[in-house]
DNA sequence: CGCAATTGGGACCATTCGGTTCCAAACTGG
DNA sequence: CCAGTTTGGAACCGAATGGTCCCAATTGCG
């Protein structure tokens, strides 16, 4: 019917995405997108409603790239066993300091600490995040060597906890913890939690 | 020699450091600052120089009260043995949701989010108060019926494990977190540390 | 081809931002 | 009691904020 849009909105939506990772909600100014969105003011406000509902969108594609990746490690059996997709998935907060001293963290971990406590809709989001990621390690414990035959309570505990731990790596790794520091953690963690034997 | 200041300091102090602790750095203008530290644009530009070394000055603050009496606690023989000591720290964080539904977290956490990335001062004092917690726990442990008769490399991967728990609890309390989610990781992490037989 | 629609982008908006300046009022030391 | 200094507070600052509007350019449809 009409002029077709220039530009991949979801293209546009992943350098938002970095944008609002790095620099948090409030931190993140509207040029500091249009730079990174490589759209226009106008364009923007056509394809999204305010900076807020950018921000959401931002967060839901996070959750279905990062957060998805994640998930899928961890249930993904050719793999390996669960202790050992469990540990990979820790891993990946290490991994990313290691690799190009990154950062930003987790987008998840990080809303939930900016923007969590003043937006419902960003809560929201961010518990259905952990809920996902929380579930996809239990799976992973059910299919794992050592954990397997403990009791489900106890499983269930177990992914707690490790889910918990990520929220702590990432917010080490954003405050600028050596990757060594990381993995020091981690293998605390897991041999902790009985998965290293 | 000339007029006293009429406010006292430490109080507007803890004001800006309540006001940061709750909004972050970027979400706290000015003028909330002002009015939490119930003084006028010009006292406040004198007694300080900016908005930055007043967020320092509040993150000091924090250090000398919370995290010490957290510190207290965790060395505190009076309390309890070490295990019970460190349920006490971890309880904490329970402790302030289920009371009045604090949802600030911790400030250090929430400092560790959205300012050390970008501010090596902050990341220097968030380190620093890190390491102050883990050495606390690590004290703690030494003096624990379980713990005492670990190897000191045990002790120190449960130190760790233990103050990165605690990071994830506080991101969890902030994001909203019922209080019986919060006891539910206290107790996993408690149990799986193995302090709890 | 030409109409209708929708784009991208610049101009523009009020508001708020962090920060400075100025000055009468208030206090202290001599 | 007065000289000298520092206060608190209002007025003011330019810059940047998030957001709106308008219009030429570009396209699909009839």
């Amino acid at each position: 019917m009409a002029r077709p849009r220039e530009f991949d909105i979801d293209e546009a939506l992943e350098g938002a995405m970095n944008v609002f990772w790095t620099k948090g909600y409030e931190g993140a100014s509207l040029q500091d997108l249009l730079d990174a969105m490589n759209i226009a003011r106008g364009s923007l406000y056509k394809a999204f409603q305010d900076k807020r509902s950018i921000y959401l969108a931002a967060l839901d594609r996070y959750d279905r790239t990062e957060i998805q990746r994640a998930v899928d490690v961890l249930r993904d059996r050719s793999v390996g066993d669960g202790a050992m997709r469990v540990r990979l998935f820790l891993e990946d907060a290490r991994a990313a300091v290691a690799r190009r001293h990154d950062r930003r963290g987790c987008f998840l971990c990080n809303a939930a600490v900016d923007r969590a406590p003043m937006d419902a809709d960003v809560q929201a989001k961010v518990f259905g995040m952990m809920k996902r990621m929380e579930s996809a390690v239990a799976a992973a414990l059910a299919e794992c060597m050592q954990a397997a035959q403990w009791p489900a309570k106890r499983r269930a505990q177990t992914a707690l906890t490790l889910t918990n731990a990520y929220l702590g790596l990432r917010v080490l790794a954003r405050s600028g913890s050596p990757a060594k520091d990381l993995a020091a953690v981690i293998s605390a963690t897991t041999q902790g939690c009985g998965l290293d034997e």
